[in-house]
DNA sequence: TCGAACAAACCGACCGGTCGGTCGGTTACC
DNA sequence: GGTAACCGACCGACCGGTCGGTTTGTTCGA
């Protein structure tokens, strides 16, 4: 039942998509040069070429694999939320925390993505979209389980993808401390954000 | 004390740099030739050349103009505003009003300066950078102002900007209805977050 | 056990095209 | 006649992709 088939092929093309992604994720798409990933791999292009079709083929085969483990990681922890909601907070956790202990990673699927240029934009939004999506299933299952009133799932799941987006982003750039720290204000305001507000009172300060 | 020079030269600049803004956001860095500009502009690539000692320069240029008219226009609408978190509210406002008009600019600022490399990453965070802290400038405002409990407003301040950033882009791959659409629900979130949230009743459904 | 035969895996020189940047020269204007 | 502005042919580097050829491994018949 399970898939085993040419083993010394398949190796090789683990062995290809692990250098790739270290290459890719340090230079970006353009200044990759296929020949370092063969470098790396103690390969020769032509040895490269023969497993992947095109430089391209092998940059949607590196990012759609972490966007695949990534994405089995966020489903258990959503599975493991004792609510819906909890659910939601789990998804998001779990992308900080599996993206903050790896820069290599996060630059990868954060940045590096847009680099190929236009030709790449439809894959950043399917893998977008589909981490959106995670969301938002969260957040429509809590809403019709009473666990928040009624809001736009869509648009809070697209926001707060952002958020975290954004958050790891600046922690690549900014040196400062693990964006893991940050987590507890983040997800304090997330829950903030879909419930109503308190009436405030005047400014007295 | 206006800073009046070369009126002859100073008219060619801003006609490249008008040029340079449509072709790279329709690029992209990388996929637009610098010959191409020339071409829009009726000039030659080393015309192009005097004016500017090198393609990163123009695009950074080009980005620089494009991000201070953004930003006095974020400045006037703040500045307009009756409080200071009306005046983060404003700032938000402006950004998406001033971008969901303009696909073209919208995808220069978001999108096309990836594909420059890594070289782009220290002026995209630069600008970002600004943004983020118009926005928590105003926070840290309206917390001295006694408008808000006491938050993170570094925190807060780039979890927004990110949200805005996201919804921009995905705006420009869907194809969708205009972001402007979403401000109401991204404005209320924005506004929950930052207040205490009511006592939420138990799940009822 | 050997080795012929075949195929899968791999090599690396080479091609073809692109494009940033240069530079000697020309034009326009004072 | 001097200078700022501009031209455009050209250079050189880079790199994706190809392809004829070599190695490695496997199969199978004698």
């Amino acid at each position: 039942m399970p898939v085993v088939v040419n083993t010394t092929s398949d190796k090789t093309r683990h062995r290809i998509l692990d250098a790739a992604e270290d290459v890719f994720a340090l230079k970006g798409y353009h200044d990759a040069p296929v020949e370092e990933i063969g470098r790396v791999t103690s390969l020769s292009k032509g040895g490269i070429y023969f497993h992947f079709p095109s430089k391209e083929d092998l940059f949607f085969a590196v990012l759609d694999r972490l966007a695949r483990r990534l994405e089995s990681r966020v489903n258990r922890a959503t599975a493991a939320a004792p609510t819906h909601l909890a659910g939601a907070e789990a998804a998001i956790e779990a992308v900080v925390n599996a993206l903050a202990g790896k820069r290599k990673l996060a630059r990868l699927l954060l940045l590096q993505g847009y680099s190929m240029g236009n030709s790449f934009q439809q894959t950043r939004a399917r893998i977008f979209n589909r981490f959106a999506g995670m969301i938002e299933r969260q957040l429509n299952l809590a809403v019709e389980n009473g666990e928040l009133p009624p809001v736009d799932c869509k648009v809070a799941a697209r926001i707060w993808l952002g958020a975290i987006s954004e958050i790891l982003i600046h922690w690549l750039y900014s040196e400062g401390p693990s964006p893991e720290d940050t987590l507890p204000a983040l997800l304090k305001m997330f829950v903030n954000s879909l419930t109503p507000a308190q009436a405030r009172q005047s400014g007295d300060g």
